[in-house]
DNA sequence: AGCACGCCGACT
DNA sequence: GTCGGCGTGCTC
């Protein structure tokens, strides 16, 4: 018979193959395409192409992995259609397992042949009774069989080459240790134990969506823990979605603590060995508890019964390369064609989460109390404008410029002096947001993209954060030779370090940022070090804002408020809200209150003034209210249509002519075509144009129309973001 | 996505 | 005269 393969490439096209035996949809089997042998899924039996039966390849094999699901399946089709990506790319995201489908690793494994000692012209001893009776009822390798039975390998031996034991090849299979659901049960409020049998009774009875919306500290995972706990008793599996950096040690810690056991892990940062392990493991049902970044959504459960998205709000969620996807949207998607809850848990809801629960969609559960002693910190703003930061000298004894304003400097040291730990967050990597010559005004740009370099003293270099081009610091200005000119301009991580440990030669000091600690194991150690006390003043980027629990924590230092703040991007105000009220969340978490203190250019900022009042409906309203003006989400749709192309008058033309042709009606707009910010990026040019129409309206129906109006030329490419959270 | 085929510039 | 640049087109 002919069966249409989905392969996973760039395609949404099926290629045919004839297979002798019987075949249904799901299947993988192994083709040759081209000069390369790839695994794909049967999508469709019966020919599908119109072309010579004589051109059509045979299967080499069917694969003995379960086949996809229909719900599967459709849920592929379905996310290939909505963020208008080929399905051959979203295919691969289940199957993208670099060798999971080569002959896995096998061992030696001995079992009896039921030959007799006797039989074999053995004597009987006790040392070959007990390797007998140990192998009665599972084989085992030669290592177990000298552990398990005290005796010495030549007594093995003996029983192999007399016959008496054969083996056996078998593969070797990771063991996903069960989760023991009744492991450590933990005491919970009145409050939570409410929250924890609403989430309890939305398990085992279909779709739903529950947003757990609690404040920090509230408690939320014991919280969710105990749907999980229900679900894994019924025997399903479980998928917990976390922000990418937010994978920490902490929290496989708080799981292990209930369930007695490790999850599954499911990140970039996995080797291929794990990787592999974890893939057969889900696909075999044999790990029941996975936690993953957005990325493991797409990997296919062989009985999924619930998915938690922790701290749902996160930006990360979003997907923005060679497929583009909102992870927290899928997975609704996801659970909807298989029918089971999704539980979304955060302290700072998105727009678009808190218009589904008031438009009845969602439901919620709130958490209004923090843990035990824990009290909500002080939030104080420190207007740069009248409380300027001073210069400070240092260990060469030049005088350089300072960005921590003295009330703050003040506080850090009152704190040092008291033995309690603080924490300064800057959203900036590196030592230097760019570098300028004082003589001539050059400043470093990146060759590949429109953007400056930043400065990277550990390193001695110069890199572009878009692309990631790397130079060393150089000595003189390469446009008018100046030795002198050369000055670092703006903080980063790197530079408020430098001044702690010059105000605080005393203080134990640590940073916490991508560059700096890139590896899952690098960060752990900075926390556990934090944890442990053994830090007094930590300093980092965006991954300290995630859900770190630090007792002895209770100063909090936000030096730059106004960064996001500023960008043209839809989200910006909602995004600083949430990071702040998420790093602020980090103080005072236990028995002593903590203060957060907010360095800002703008004291009256209305999204400063929500988080000062520490009533989060003000500024909720008040985004609503301009989003609801101006059409955009959640009250509208957006995509972008991003053009890119390595000759830019081509690129412009095909922008220019997109644009003519742009849908415009009275409630359906077209913005652009406009360069976009980062004009060049990876050494191509890129323009931007902005469709926005409203809610009840197929965006994907009116970009296909639009798109198919236009003739590309080759080198130009259209890239299309569904719903954008990036406006770069 | 890979890979081969194919047509124009600097080299033994 | 060839090696190799990457533009174009195909893969069942």
């Amino acid at each position: 018979m002919i069966v249409g393969v989905l392969l996973p490439l760039p395609f949404n096209k099926i290629f045919d193959y004839r297979i002798d035996e019987d075949a249904q949809p799901g299947e993988m089997v192994r083709v040759s395409f081209g000069k390369e042998v790839l695994v794909g899924i049967i999508w469709k039996t019966g020919k599908e192409a119109d072309i010579d039966l004589s051109k059509i390849k045979p299967v080499i094999e069917k694969l003995s992995f379960p086949p996809l699901s229909p719900q599967l399946m459709k849920f592929i089709t379905f996310v290939a259609a909505y963020n208008m990506s080929f399905l051959g790319l979203v295919l691969k995201m289940v199957l993208s397992v670099k060798g999971v489908f080569d002959d896995p690793k096998t061992t030696i494994l001995y079992k009896l042949s039921g030959k007799t000692l006797a039989e074999a012209k053995l004597k009987n001893s006790d040392a070959r009774w007990r390797v007998i009776d140990l192998l009665k009822h599972y084989p085992y390798t030669r290592a177990e069989i000298g552990r398990g039975a005290k005796v010495g390998q030549p007594v093995i031996k003996s029983l192999i080459d007399a016959g008496v034991l054969v083996p056996e090849l078998v593969k070797i299979k990771r063991d996903f240790p069960l989760p023991d659901v009744n492991f450590a049960k933990v005491d919970l409020t009145a409050e939570q134990q409410n929250a924890a049998d609403i989430l309890c009774a939305k398990t085992g009875c279909g779709f739903s969506v529950t947003l757990l919306d609690g404040i920090t500290g509230s408690g939320k995972t014991e919280v969710y823990f105990e749907a999980v706990a229900k679900v894994l008793a019924a025997g399903h599996q479980v998928l917990i979605m976390v922000p990418e950096i937010a994978l920490t040690s902490q929290w496989l810690t708080r799981f292990a603590k209930r369930f007695g056991v490790k999850p599954a892990c499911w990140h970039s940062g996995l080797g291929n060995r794990e990787r592999i392990d974890t893939w057969l493991g889900i696909i075999e049902n044999r790990a029941k508890v996975i936690i993953g970044a957005r990325s493991a959504l797409f990997l296919p459960y062989a009985d999924l019964g619930l998915i938690v998205i922790d701290e749902s709000h996160d930006q990360s969620f979003k997907q923005e390369d060679v497929v583009n996807y909102q992870a927290r949207d899928m997975a609704v998607v996801r659970a909807k064609m298989e029918q089971f809850p999704v539980i979304l848990s955060t302290a700072t809801p998105d727009l678009e989460t808190i218009y589904n629960v008031e438009n009845g969609k969602y439901d919620v559960v709130r958490l209004t109390s923090r843990f035990a002693s824990a009290v909500l910190p002080e939030i104080k703003i420190i207007d740069l404008k009248k409380d300027k930061p001073q210069k400070f000298a240092k260990d060469n004894g030049i005088m350089s410029i300072g960005w921590l304003a003295p009330s703050l400097v003040e506080a850090l040291k009152n704190n040092f002096e008291k033995s309690e730990q603080s924490i300064l967050f800057l959203n900036r990597r590196g030592y230097a947001p760019f570098t300028i010559c004082r003589d001539c005004g050059h400043r470093f740009q990146c060759p590949n993209c429109t953007s400056w370099l930043t400065e990277h003293r550990r390193t001695k270099s110069l890199i572009c954060h878009h692309c990631g081009y790397s130079v060393p610091i150089p000595a003189s200005c390469p446009e008018c030779g100046s030795q002198e000119g050369l000055a670092a301009c703006g903080p980063g991580v790197e530079r408020i370090a430098e001044e702690v440990i010059m105000r605080f030669p005393d203080a134990r000091i640590d940073i916490l940022s991508s560059d700096i600690t890139p590896t899952l194991s690098d960060i752990s150690k900075v926390i556990t070090r934090m944890e442990n006390h053994e830090t007094d003043i930590l300093i980092g980027t965006q991954i300290l804002a995630k859900g770190h629990h630090f007792p002895s924590l209770t100063l909090v230092g936000i030096v730059d408020a106004d960064l996001g703040l500023m960008g043209s991007d839809l989200r910006a105000a909602e995004r600083t809200y949430q990071l702040l009220s998420q790093v602020s969340g980090r103080a005072g978490r236990g028995s002593k209150k903590g203060t957060v203190y907010l360095q800002t250019l703008y004291p009256d900022n209305a999204v400063l003034k929500a988080l000062l009042s520490n009533r989060r409906e003000d500024f909720i309203e008040l985004e609503q209210q301009s989003r609801r003006l101006l059409r955009l989400p959640p009250y509208g749709k957006l995509a972008a249509v991003i053009i890119t192309g390595q000759n830019q008058s081509v690129t412009e033309r095909t922008a220019v002519s997109l644009g003519k042709c742009a849908p415009n009606t009275d409630t359906i707009t077209t913005l652009g075509p406009a360069p976009a910010p980062v004009f060049m990026l990876r050494g191509k040019y890129r323009y931007r144009l902005l469709l926005k129409t409203p809610r009840n309206v197929n965006i994907q129906e009116i970009l296909r129309t639009w798109l198919k109006q236009i003739n590309l030329p080759n080198n130009v490419r259209v890239q299309i973001d569904i719903d954008p959270y990036s406006f770069m």
